[in-house]
This record gives C-alpha cells, sequence and structure tokens, in this order.
DNA sequence: CTATGTAAACAAC
DNA sequence: GTTGTTTACATAG
C-alpha cells in the first residue's frame, strides 16, 4: 500500500491544478483573467489534469452528472471581482461550470459561457493572456506571499454597486436531484429584489456562501465576512448580542463548504482565510446540519446531566482547537516537507496549497489521495472507509501527514463516488490507511472524525442530500 | 426527524 | 478579546 507521495509531489509548486478558469463575467473578454491556482502561480508549467488522462485513467472523468466528460467541464467563468467592474450588467456573482450550464443562458449573455474544453495547451496558453488589472495584482500579491487576496479593508470592496443578490443568475439549479433550499424566491426573481427580506429568510449557510462567491478567490478572512453581513444582511442588526458572529463561526466551521486557508505572514494573526471548496463553488453549500452530528436526538439522554456535558463539549471543541494549533505549529517548524497540512486535525490548507491533484495513473487505487476532511467532499467519503487516529487524523504514522490538502477533489470535475470507475477500488476491505480508532469514540458523542467510521461517510454522502445553489451563483448541473 | 439558529465551553493566540 | 472547534439545546416545519 502505498501511504506515501511520490517525492516529485513534496516540492512541486508547479504541479498545480488550476483551481479553475476564472473570467469575470459581464467584463468585456478582454479582460478575462485566468485565475490560477490560489498562490497565484501561473498555471503555464503547471500540471494538468487533462495530461493525467491516460487511456487508463480518462474513464475515472468521464462521467459527469450532465453527461459530459469532466476533464472537458470545468473552466469556470468567475467574476468575484465587482467592484471594479463597470459593466452596465451585473453579473457579478456568476459562476458557471462548464457544459454544465442548462437554463443559464436564460440570464446570461452567450459571451457569458467562455467555457470550452479545457485543453492542456490552452491551460498554459491562458496564463499567458492574463493582462492586467485586479486579478493580476492579486496575483503579485501572493507573489509576495503575504498578501491574501481578500484583505480588504474597504469594506465597500464587496460591495457591487450594481449587485442585487440571488437575483440575477436565474436558471442555475443544484446538480443535486434535491430540491433547492428554501429561500423566498419569490423575492428574488428579478434584479432589484428586497436584500434584507432575502436575507432574513437565507441561514447563515448560504450567506456565507454568498460573500465569498462575491470575494475574490471566494476567500475571506472572518473579520470581512462579519463585515459583509454587517453591509448585507439583517442578522448582525442586533449589535446587542454576538450570537451572528458565533453562529458565522459555527457555520464555518461545521459546513464542509468552508475551507480554511492558512495565510502566511502577519495575515495568519488574523485568522484563516475561509474560502468555498470546489464543490461548494460548483454545487452550491450544502446544509451546514449534514456536517453535524448524525445521531439521533439524544436529548432526554442528555438534559439529565446538562452542565458536564456542556462543559464536556466546549471542552471537546477546546481540545480540537490544541490540536489544531498545535499542527499548526508543527507544520511550521517543518515547513520543509509540510506544504501540506493534516486534513483531519486541521481543516486550513496552506496558503501556498495548489489544489493539487495526484495523477490517478501513479498511484494505486488503494492510495488514492483521502479527502481533506469528513466534513466535505462526501461523496468521495462515501466509499473511503478509513480508521483514523485520535486526533481524528488519517495517519501512517507519527506526525507524518499521509495525504495532501486537496486531494483530487482538487480537479474540478471531482466526480461522485457513486460511479463505479470509483466504486471499484472503494470497495475494498483493506482499510486505507491505518491508525488507532479514537478512544474517545462511543455511540453516546455525534458523529465526528473521531467517531464516524464508515457511517459518517455514508451518511453525508448520500446523494439526496440538501444543497443550497443560489440561483445566481451555482452552476446548473441538471436539467 | 431535519434544518437551522444560538449559546456556550474551551484552547490558542 | 478574537478566532476556531465542538457540543448542547431550542425551535420551526
Amino acid at each position: 500500500m502505498a501511504t506515501t507521495f511520490p517525492d516529485s509531489h513534496e516540492d512541486s509548486p508547479r504541479e498545480l491544478q488550476p483551481r479553475f478558469q476564472a473570467t469575470l463575467m459581464g467584463i468585456d473578454e478582454t479582460d478575462q483573467l485566468e485565475w490560477s491556482s490560489t498562490c497565484g502561480l501561473p498555471l503555464s508549467s503547471g500540471y494538468h489534469m487533462p495530461a493525467l488522462h491516460t487511456p487508463d485513467s480518462a474513464a475515472l472523468f468521464d462521467y459527469a452528472p450532465d453527461g459530459l466528460p469532466y476533464n472537458n467541464n470545468y473552466n469556470l467563468t468567475y467574476s468575484a471581482l465587482n467592484t471594479g467592474s463597470s459593466s452596465p450588467r451585473s453579473y457579478t456573482n456568476g459562476l458557471v461550470l462548464t457544459g454544465s450550464v442548462g437554463n443559464m443562458s436564460e440570464s446570461y449573455p452567450p459571451s457569458a459561457y467562455l467555457i470550452q474544453p479545457q485543453k492542456q495547451q490552452e491551460i498554459s496558453h491562458l496564463s499567458d493572456q492574463v493582462p492586467s488589472g485586479r486579478l493580476l495584482q492579486i496575483h503579485d500579491d501572493f507573489d509576495n506571499q503575504c498578501a491574501p487576496m481578500v484583505k480588504v479593508e474597504d469594506l465597500g470592496s464587496y460591495d457591487t454597486p450594481g449587485y442585487e443578490p440571488d437575483n440575477c443568475l436565474q436558471g442555475a439549479s443544484t446538480p443535486h436531484k434535491d430540491p433547492p433550499m428554501p429561500s423566498n424566491d419569490s423575492d428574488r426573481n428579478e434584479c432589484g429584489g428586497d436584500d434584507a427580506a432575502v436575507d432574513k429568510e437565507q441561514p447563515y449557510a448560504q450567506l456565507i456562501y454568498r460573500a465569498l462567491m462575491q470575494s475574490p478567490g471566494h476567500m475571506m478572512i472572518l473579520r470581512d465576512i462579519y463585515n459583509w453581513f454587517k453591509q448585507n444582511t439583517d442578522k448582525a442588526a442586533d449589535k446587542e448580542t454576538k450570537g451572528w458572529q458565533n453562529s458565522i463561526r459555527h457555520n464555518l466551521s461545521m459546513n464542509g463548504a468552508f475551507e480554511k486557508v492558512d495565510q502566511p505572514c502577519e495575515e495568519a494573526k488574523k485568522g484563516f482565510m475561509w474560502r468555498l471548496t470546489d464543490e461548494a463553488i460548483r454545487e452550491g453549500v450544502k446544509s451546514t446540519t449534514r456536517y453535524r452530528s448524525k445521531m439521533p436526538n439524544k436529548r432526554g439522554h442528555r438534559s439529565q446531566h446538562p452542565q458536564p456535558q456542556r462543559q464536556a463539549s466546549g471542552a471537546k471543541g477546546g481540545q480540537a482547537a490544541r490540536r489544531a494549533a498545535k499542527l499548526k505549529r508543527s507544520h511550521r517548524r517543518n515547513e520543509g516537507y509540510s506544504h501540506r497540512s493534516d486534513p483531519y486535525i486541521s481543516r486550513s490548507v496552506p496558503a501556498s496549497e495548489y489544489r493539487y491533484s495526484p495523477p490517478f495513473g501513479s498511484l494505486p487505487s488503494s492510495s488514492m489521495p483521502y479527502p481533506p476532511s469528513p466534513y466535505y467532499n462526501s461523496e468521495v467519503d462515501l466509499c473511503r472507509p478509513t480508521k483514523h487516529d485520535d486526533f481524528g487524523s488519517t495517519m501512517i504514522g507519527p506526525g507524518l501527514d499521509l495525504l495532501p490538502t486537496r486531494p483530487y477533489s482538487a480537479s474540478p470535475q471531482q466526480p461522485l463516488c457513486t460511479d463505479p470507475a470509483y466504486m471499484v477500488p472503494c470497495q475494498s476491505s483493506e482499510p486505507l490507511f491505518y491508525g488507532e480508532p479514537s478512544p474517545s469514540s462511543s455511540g453516546d458523542e455525534p458523529l465526528t472524525p473521531d467517531s464516524a467510521g464508515g457511517d459518517w461517510d455514508m451518511d453525508v454522502a448520500m446523494p439526496t442530500s440538501t444543497s443550497f445553489v443560489f440561483d445566481d451563483m451555482a452552476p446548473n448541473y441538471m436539467h
């Protein structure tokens, strides 16, 4: 069982998986910029998934829900840079997936679909087309490795004069079969709806998603998310209580649509960047509850000793935070070989994370990379029985990370695990990784990386899960 | 029962 | 005090 990465992965910042090709919708096509990896490195010398499609591996990608090959399917358009846009249109929130846009055309001009099957050569070529502009500036910032993409002190930067929440991208829908989350669509059938009314009805996860979708790189720091809420929602209207902030943090932590990005330099003092996962970008944010306890209601049981329970909860949270911090420190010490972070101890992704995706052909099926967290990429988790150590980490030895932070989910076409191409290797009875199961696991505990076991995977991976997908943001896979 | 919101404990910084 | 994690609990549907 291959439990380590090829050396070439350790120090291959150029082996980049393009997160997606970003373009600025509503902006002249000459302004289309390539959004390369989050570190801002160009993709021109990159490592591209299409190139990995050996005859054997190609099949793994050939089952997009829309019937299109995944590898022909991920040239995303992106339009988060709303402030700089002088577009008369307000396509400022759009995110479209190649080939997945069904009725998106109802909302977008054809020119908005800069979506063609992505060829490797084109990726390289695009990186040379990048004109100057804000995105380029962001690249520069990342070259300095100190400036996160979304270090926007000017709160107005998140505002878009023409921005109309939720209502500019009608037609997108979840790729899931589930109905979208209820969100008072009646208020947002047209641009110019009542923002406050809309916001009032939207859960935190959705609002955070919106905030992130609006920000360059789909990343924000917590404080900016707060500010976005202040400006764009009425959740923060009650200044007396900080509950809304707590809820934001809770959602960020618990919802798999959001992931942390480690920030280098002094920015780290302000906390993590929170970024939308690729999956969230593609499919919308899922119900936060999906990532919470899947145990049946144990209220009666718990209420017998509410106080100690509460205390124990806090202790767990605190311990988890401690482990995360410890790992963080450890990573900084071992900077040499850790451009990865332990995906389980800390869900954070290093700022230098390239959304790397290892070549399928180079790894045996049993060592396919594991998703960074059970909180997300759950469709993949579905078929990956694993064991976790006490820290909820998948490890092969003390302090030894097994997997890249971004496994094949880095592919914008992360396949659903229901596909036989994935199910076959996943059905192996042999555990992918070995580690001590959590001693703290017990039937009374909510499902956590420690305690979930296979049930977690199965539970959260059900394709019938609820998924919010914003009409104005999420791509349309189905119908 | 699920989804959501909220409070709170706790640890790290 | 802020950030992040986790659990508990309440409530609506």
